[in-house]
RNA sequence: GGCGCCAUGGUGCAACGGUUAGCACGGCAGUCUUUCAAGCUGCAAAUCCGGGUUCGAUUCCCGGUGGCGCUACCA
C-alpha cells in the first residue's frame, strides 16, 4: 500500500460561491460589486455561484425589496445557479445549530437584558467638561459608547432568572488566539479575549416565541451547509472572520477560504450611502447605462488584471479575474469614469448589440413603434448608428435624438439662438426646402449639392445654412453631420420640417 | 476610547529592491470639422511624514499622521 499523499495532490473541487444580501434596502453599487466578483469568480473556476437572501432582522427586513434586489442582478447579467434560498424560512436549523453549541458547551444561555451587556463606560457617563471644548464633529465621528466589558456572568452559569427569556452567547475560548488566511489580506490573528462572546441566538420576542439567529451563526451554518467554498464578501467583515472561524471550529467544520474586497466609498471618502446621491444599480439602470460598461468599470474597483487593460467585454473580465488581482485600497466611486466607459461601449459594441437596448428606452419615452423591429429594421440600425458616437447614455436616443424618431420636437433655445441669427435664414431655408422637394434621388451628395450651389448663388458660407437647417430639422445644435440626417430623415419630412421651421425662424 | 486594516497624481489601477515611476478617467492646450462629441497630439499633476535595513527603497521593518472598518440580541 502505498501512502497517503499529501492533500496537496488531491484536485480541488469545483467552488462554491454566495452572494447574501440583506433585503433592508435595495442593491447598493457596494453590493453589487462584490456579487460580481463572486459571479467572475465561480465562472472563471467554472463553479457555482449562489444566492442566499439574509432576512433575519425582523425589524429591518422589507420582504417587497428582495425582488428589486434580484432584478439589480438580473440587469447586472449576473445570474445564479442555485437559490435564492432564504434564511427566514429556515430559522429551526439555526436553534439547533444553537442549542448543539449550548450540548456542547461552547455555548450559554444569557439572560442579560440586551441593552445592560457591556455594562456602561464611567468615562462617557460624566458631562463633557466645557461645553464646546471638542468639536461637536469630532464627537460625532467616535461612534457608539466604548464597551468595557466583554464578559457577562451568565458565562459562568450564574443563577438564571429563568422567568426571562434567554439569548445563546458563543463562549469564547480565553486565553488563546485564533489564527485564518485571507487570501487578499494575508495572514490574520487575534487574540481571543479580545473578542466578545457574541450573540448566536437572540431571546425570543412576541408570544410565538421565534428565535432568530444573528448574522454570525446564520451566515456560518449556512455556508456550511451549502458547502460554500469561497467566502468572497466586503472588508467591512474582516474583523468579525475570527468570531466565524471560532463558530466553525465549534462547529466541528473546516472554514472555507476567506477573501476580503476593499470598499466602494463615495467622492467625499465616507462610505457609499443615500448621501452621495445615486448608489443603487436600478438608478443606473434607469439613467440609461449599458449593464455591461457598468459591469467593466465596477469590476476595476478594487481589481485590475495585472496589466493596464481596462475595456474588458464580459468573457473578457471572466477570463482573466482572479482574487490575486484583487487590492487592499478602499475605492472611490468615480461617475465620471463610468460614463466614460459607457460611451466606450455606446460606441464600440456591434450596432445589432445596440439595438434591443434603444429600443426599450424608446418604448420606455413612447416613442417607439413596433416597424423599426421588423419592416424598417436596416434604417434602425442605420439611425442608431449614426446617433451612437455622440450618445454617452441611453437616455440621449430620446431626449436630444428625439427628432430622429418623433415628428414632435421642440427648438432648443440655445440652438435657435446661436445658429438662427441671421434674418436672410428664412428666405435662405425656403429656398433650400424647395431645391431638395425637386431633387430627383435622395442622397447624401445630392443634399451636399444642393446646398452648397445654393450657398454660392446666394453668396452666403455653406456653414450658415448646414447649422441653421440642422436647427429646423432636429431642433438641436448638437446632431449628426447634416446630410447623413437628411438621408435617415427622408425627403418628405426634411421639406416638412424646413417649412414647418420657418415661422419660428422669422420671430425672435 | 479599544482592536484592526489601508496609504502611488484629483480619481481608478501598474510598477511586487534597481524604470526618465507606466496606463486610464478627469483637467488644460492644440488638431480635425458642418454643430457637438469621438479621434489624434501635447501639457500639468503622485510614491503621506520621520526613522531604520540595504550598494540601492514606491517596494522590507518601526514610529507618527490620515482615512476606513469592527467594537449591536444589524447584517
Amino acid at each position: 500500500m502505498a501512502t497517503p499523499s499529501h492533500s496537496g495532490n488531491a484536485p480541488s473541487p469545483k467552488p462554491r460561491v454566495r452572494f447574501a444580501p440583506s433585503p433592508t434596502g435595495y442593491l447598493h453599487v457596494g453590493g453589487a460589486r462584490t456579487a460580481l466578483f463572486n459571479w467572475l469568480f465561480s465562472r472563471h473556476q467554472g463553479g457555482t455561484f449562489l444566492l442566499r437572501v439574509e432576512d433575519t432582522d425582523v425589524d429591518r427586513n422589507r420582504p417587497e425589496l428582495v425582488e428589486g434586489i434580484l432584478d439589480g442582478l438580473r440587469w447586472l447579467g449576473l445570474d445564479w445557479d442555485e437559490g435564492p434560498y432564504f434564511q427566514s424560512a429556515r430559522l429551526p436549523v439555526y436553534r439547533a445549530a444553537a442549542e448543539k453549541l449550548v450540548a456542547s458547551g461552547a455555548a450559554y444561555y444569557c439572560y442579560c437584558p440586551p441593552e445592560k451587556y457591556g455594562g456602561d463606560d464611567p468615562a462617557e457617563e460624566a458631562e463633557p467638561e466645557e461645553e464646546g471644548k471638542e468639536p461637536k464633529e469630532a464627537r460625532e465621528k467616535k461612534g457608539p459608547a466604548p464597551r468595557r466589558v466583554i464578559r457577562c456572568n451568565c458565562r459562568d452559569g450564574q443563577p438564571a432568572s429563568s422567568e426571562q427569556a434567554p439569548a445563546i452567547r458563543f463562549r469564547v475560548p480565553l486565553g488563546a488566539r485564533t489564527e485564518f488566511e485571507d487570501v487578499v489580506f494575508g495572514a490574520r490573528q487575534v487574540d481571543n479575549d479580545e473578542i466578545e462572546d457574541f450573540v448566536l441566538l437572540r431571546s425570543p420576542k412576541g408570544p410565538d416565541g421565534l428565535a432568530l439567529p444573528t448574522y454570525q451563526l446564520g451566515a456560518v451554518v449556512d455556508d456550511i451547509e451549502m458547502r460554500i467554498t469561497h467566502v468572497i464578501r466586503g472588508a467591512d467583515h474582516l474583523s468579525n472572520t475570527p468570531k466565524q472561524v471560532l463558530l466553525y471550529r465549534a462547529l466541528g467544520a473546516p472554514p472555507p477560504v476567506f477573501a476580503h474586497v476593499p470598499l466602494i466609498l463615495g467622492p467625499d471618502r465616507t462610505r457609499l450611502s443615500k448621501r452621495h446621491g445615486a448608489t443603487s444599480v436600478g438608478s443606473y439602470a434607469e439613467e440609461g447605462f449599458l449593464p455591461e460598461a457598468f459591469r467593466n468599470f465596477s469590476a476595476l474597483l478594487g481589481w485590475s488584471p495585472g496589466d493596464d487593460t481596462e475595456f474588458m467585454r464580459t468573457d473578457e473580465l471572466v477570463r482573466r479575474f482572479t482574487l490575486a488581482g484583487v487590492s487592499r485600497t478602499n475605492a472611490i466611486f468615480d461617475r465620471a469614469k463610468l460614463e466614460w466607459f459607457n460611451t466606450q461601449y455606446l460606441q464600440r459594441l456591434p450596432v445589432d448589440e445596440l439595438l434591443p437596448y434603444v429600443e426599450a428606452e424608446l418604448k420606455r419615452s413612447r416613442l417607439w413603434h413596433t416597424e423599426w423591429a421588423n419592416t424598417q429594421r436596416d434604417w434602425f440600425r442605420q439611425t442608431v448608428d449614426l446617433l451612437r458616437p455622440r450618445t454617452r447614455l441611453l437616455r440621449d436616443f430620446s431626449n436630444w435624438a428625439r427628432a430622429f424618431f418623433s415628428e414632435e420636437f421642440a427648438y432648443d433655445p440655445q440652438a435657435r439662438a446661436k445658429f438662427w441669427k441671421d434674418e436672410r435664414l428664412p428666405a435662405l431655408l425656403a429656398k433650400l426646402a424647395d431645391g431638395l422637394e425637386a431633387l430627383p434621388e435622395w442622397s447624401h451628395d445630392a443634399c451636399e449639392r444642393v446646398l452648397r450651389a445654393l450657398a454660392e448663388a446666394e453668396g452666403v458660407k455653406a456653414g450658415l445654412l448646414i447649422n441653421a437647417a440642422r436647427v429646423a430639422i432636429v431642433g438641436q445644435a448638437v446632431a449628426p453631420p447634416l446630410f447623413d440626417t437628411m438621408v435617415v430623415l427622408g425627403k418628405d419630412s426634411v421639406v416638412r420640417r424646413l417649412r414647418r421651421a420657418l415661422p419660428a425662424l422669422r420671430s425672435p
